[in-house]
DNA sequence: TTGAATTTGAATGTTTTTGATTGAAAAATG
DNA sequence: CATTTTTCAATCAAAAACATTCAAATTCAA
């Protein structure tokens, strides 16, 4: 019996019965003690299960791991906060575009009972966007495997045949000179083409975002209006004139 | 006995087994030892197997944990040996569309090795897709919330923009006078395009969608070949010199 | 038909896998 | 706690599978 044929028996095993004995192994692939010993130590080193005295089980199952979206929401009810603001400028009716990202994504439970059509570039958006029988475009393009975003000239294309009353962008610096910044030029591009293609442009952000730059601009300040939700005086007082901010208020 | 013989003789049997002996293809097609080993050699750096100690297996062995697509179309095992033969038809380095549904899903896993291109419409696929690592563009358009497919003018524009080696299509009907048909006339016109921009295309089909039509017709029988894994001889005839029929198991 | 190119199968020596054996280590038993 | 039994890792020789080479057979093109 060949390698592979007997590690898939293994694994169908131990699938079945969570542990198994190397007897029984033994017997089942009709090969020595020792091949099957062998079979198993190289079947724990790729992580396939865990050798135990006289047999395997197998690995610890895996924790049920939360959506990137759930977790980084759970500690900042400041974005929850801001996306529930953005979502009340929203409009029954609106085409709007909604950007890829955590704080966006925040968004959606609250636009539930408006008319709104949606487009945006974050796949992680689509779930709960249907979920709540919201009309959605996705931009076509590449799929960032890490962000789950679609970025590239296939995205900059789909949007270009879009335009929208509002637009809704995550962000991660603004900064009086460098304008609105993100660290992927990919991504800024896509963000750039929705904001131009929108009548009303907003920037979604927490007071961390400010004073920082990243490497990609965007825009500059006074292309979007930034909505945000604690602004200490004097800072506020700086960007006044550049660009148009409103303030959560709690 | 020819080499495209031997090779399909090989593949065909892995589709059955996961895994063969380099005997057991010495006896079923009666050359020798030496000739098999380079067939697989050959194969390997095809990547269309994986050569291991005594024979070859499967690209993807299935040890690991099935997706939730991919269980609930398990027990339709006709699909995954039609999706397993589709994946075999690549090649590394191929520039791919895979259409929304289900046994096209069952593709994915086993294009693991090669390195492919993929564009899709589906957006169930894209997991599986990103999990595997396999380079991944999504066309635009209007999310269809049941099936998560993407159609309408932003896809068949997205799509546009592209040309493939080949494309892999699911289908609903088959039939001598309405071709290939689908219930859905956007999706039908998203098939039809990714069809008009593949060099070859494949549709596959399990036995019941022979003699079938719905509502919406994607192309005539002869602009795509067959990929289906049961056949009975009068039906075979009948299509014979309509199209091109390529059967997973004799 | 001839000659070159390819494919094939046998022969070679090398590498990998295998199962038995060993004494050490770990569990089970009294 | 000591003893017995089981399981373990390490070692080794035999067997199986391997890559490589080469000559014969086949295919292809001129």
């Amino acid at each position: 019996m060949l390698t592979p044929e007997r590690h898939r028996k293994i694994i169908e095993r131990l699938g079945e019965k969570q542990v198994v004995t190397i007897q029984e192994l033994v017997e089942a692939t009709s090969s020595s003690e020792s091949t099957i010993r062998r079979d198993l130590s190289q079947l724990q080193k790729e992580k396939k299960l865990k050798r135990v005295h006289g047999g395997a089980s197998l690995l610890h199952q895996k924790s049920e791991e939360l959506s990137i979206v759930e977790k980084s929401a759970r500690n900042s009810l400041e974005k929850e906060r801001i996306a529930n603001f953005a979502a009340m400028i929203v409009n029954d009716g609106d085409c709007i575009y909604i950007d890829a990202g955590t704080t966006t994504h925040l968004m959606i439970p609250h636009l539930k009972d408006k008319a709104v059509t949606v487009v945006t570039n974050g796949i992680s958006h689509l779930e709960a966007l249907t979920e709540h029988q919201i009309t959605t475009y996705l931009v076509g393009g590449l799929v960032k495997p890490k962000t789950k975003a679609l970025v590239g000239s296939g995205a900059l294309n789909s949007l270009s045949s879009y335009r929208f009353d509002k637009c809704f962008l995550g962000i991660n610096g603004i900064h009086l000179e460098a304008g609105f910044t993100t660290p992927d030029p990919e991504e800024a591009s896509v963000k750039r083409m929705a904001l131009s293609l929108s009548q009303e442009a907003f920037i979604l952000a927490d007071h961390s975002k400010f004073n920082e730059a990243s490497f990609s601009k965007v825009a500059d300040l006074h292309e979007a209006v930034i909505l945000t939700n604690e602004m200490d005086e004097d800072a506020a007082y700086d960007f006044e004139d550049k660009t148009e901010i409103r303030v959560v208020t709690p």
